[in-house]
RNA sequence: GGCUCUAUCGUCUAAUGGUUAGGACACGGCCUUCUCAAGGCUGGAAUCCGGGUUCGACUCCCGGUAGAGUCACCA
């Protein structure tokens, strides 16, 4: 049992925007640092100054606060740390842990433009190293294979593993919890461990997440960060709630948990050791879970907020209408689609359409629609404009629709009232558009069969 | 290729020596129904292969096979 507090740390390189992989890795280190009272670290591993840029920095700080995932301290920059790892790297030449090491550059290393003549290498003392991974168990490696292994291009320039082992000492980590392709990366950091003397912090590999072709999940399998979840309409809690059931379960039934939850659950002994394939379906069918559950103000606010183009229309008819939209979608962005797709055009203006289509199946004739017509408004003209609601309509028109056969009159009616081959049911569109409108609309509709 | 990791329905997974191998997503069918959804009911679908250990292996051991990760003066 050690008695200092639990120090994660999560230490992306600002090379791109950040990604699902990534996310879930912040993700499990918050979570087990705030299980055990401890602290999260950021740290941004931007020690390779051509790749780094400030726009990603800036995208990871942004998903990570929308997400809900805080760090306690920093962030740090390697960038900014340079006279530290310098520190370490005159004293490792000193003690005769690092040299440094005049190279010849090949034909390969001009061509990327590699001219340098002097750079400092690792003495490895060529050894097996044995470690515990909290979820895999003992793993050694015979740290030959790594050679001497270069540590900086100078003692200005650091390399990755370099930094990284000074940072987590000087830092105070104790857990290190990264994706499994971390790995083959830990001999060599021991190594450098031992030889600052640092003391070895606890790992833990989490499994990979894996695109649907089995390999690591990355840019070219299509949308992988989380910036474009979110544009597409996708809740924070939602994905949270997904991303950790990749690769970890609590051994229940339970398929829905908060952040809180999941703070108060997670086992580190529940992580899986096999890769997860991502599946963006069980992904929406999560985010449609949560969905459901925004009040309905919200949801109202949110249905404006995807498809601006309902502005116009009035608070009324917006709060009627919201439920049918969310009953429907599972991410916001099928609200813009929706739109676009003219699924809501009714509702901004009266409907053309080719007479034709009135006619249901096309098993009565026009004379049988338009007498259909004429007789539900005369029915629905009895009906109090101040009580025009589903119920009341339906009551209205019912018994002569079953009379006649239901899809003889509300195919027709539907069609007339929305123009579209898919919408609502008539009586939901009649309480939407309202006695005055529903009742014009049905008036042009028989006009239009008559005419014919 | 070397090293390392992994292996239960199509996918995410439960079952840590004894279950008709369970659940979820997806898919099929039925009900409801003027359409599209939603909802209810329901169905099909898995222990990679071969040896052990054991009265008994999804489970433990060994060997295959397959997949993945990693092998930079990137991180």
């Amino acid at each position: 049992m050690s008695l200092s507090k639990v120090i994660t740390r999560f230490p992306p390189s600002p090379t791109g925007f950040l990604h699902l992989g990534r996310a879930r890795t912040a993700l499990f280190n918050y979570i087990f640092a705030k299980q055990s009272k401890g602290e999260m670290v950021l740290r941004f591993e931007d020690t390779d100054s051509d790749r780094s840029k400030k726009e990603f920095e800036n995208d990871m700080t942004e998903c990570l606060s929308w997400l809900g995932i805080k760090y306690d301290v920093g962030p740090f920059w390697q960038s900014k740390r340079t006279d530290i790892y310098k520190k370490y790297l005159k004293k490792m030449i000193d003690d005769g842990f690092a040299y440094l090491s005049k190279e010849d550059p090949t034909e390969a290393d001009r061509a990327e433009g590699r001219t340098r003549t002097e750079v400092i290498r690792f003495k490895n003392p060529n050894k097996k190293i044995t470690f515990t991974d909290l979820i895999r168990g003992d793993i050694t490696f015979d740290t030959t294979d790594l050679k001497d292994f270069v540590i900086a291009r100078s003692v200005n320039e650091p390399l990755y593993h370099l930094a990284v082992v000074v940072d987590d000492y000087e830092m105070g980590i104790t857990h290190i919890i990264r994706g499994e392709d971390g790995i083959s990366n830990t001999p060599r950091q021991i190594l450098i461990q031992e030889a600052i003397g640092a003391g070895r912090p606890l790992y833990a590999h989490l499994p990979l997440i894996l695109a649907k072709d089995k390999s690591k999940l990355s840019g070219r399998h299509g949308a992988v960060s989380v910036k474009e979840y979110r544009e597409k309409g996708y809740l924070p809690d939602a994905l949270i709630n997904y991303l950790a059931l990749l690769g970890w379960n609590p051994g229940t039934e339970q398929e829905i948990f908060s952040l809180g939850d999941l703070i108060r659950e997670f086992k580190i002994e529940g992580i899986n050791k096999a890769g997860a394939i991502f599946n963006d379906e069980k992904l929406q069918w999560t985010n449609k879970e949560y969905i459901r559950k925004i009040p309905l103000v919200e949801q109202t606010k949110l249905l404006t907020k995807w498809a601006p183009g309902l502005i116009s229309l009035n608070t009324e008819t917006l709060t009627k209408l919201t439920p049918l939209v969310f009953e429907r979608i599972s991410i916001f962005g099928e609200i813009t689609q929706m739109f676009n797709d003219g699924e809501f055009d009714y509702l901004l203006s009266a409907p053309t359409y080719a007479p034709e289509v009135l006619l249901w199946k096309g098993k009565s004739t026009t004379e049988e629609v338009s007498a259909y017509l004429s007789k539900s408004i005369e029915l629905l003209s009895s009906v109090s404009d101040q009580t025009f609601d589903r119920v009341v309509v339906k009551e209205a028109i019912w018994t002569y629709a079953e009379s006649v056969g239901r899809g003889q009159l509300l195919w027709p009616m539907r069609y007339a009232l929305s123009g579209r081959e898919k919408s609502p049911d008539p009586f939901i569109l009649s309480e939407l558009l309202g006695k005055t409108e529903t009742l014009k609309r049905l008036t042009h509709a028989r006009d239009l069969l008559l005419k014919k």
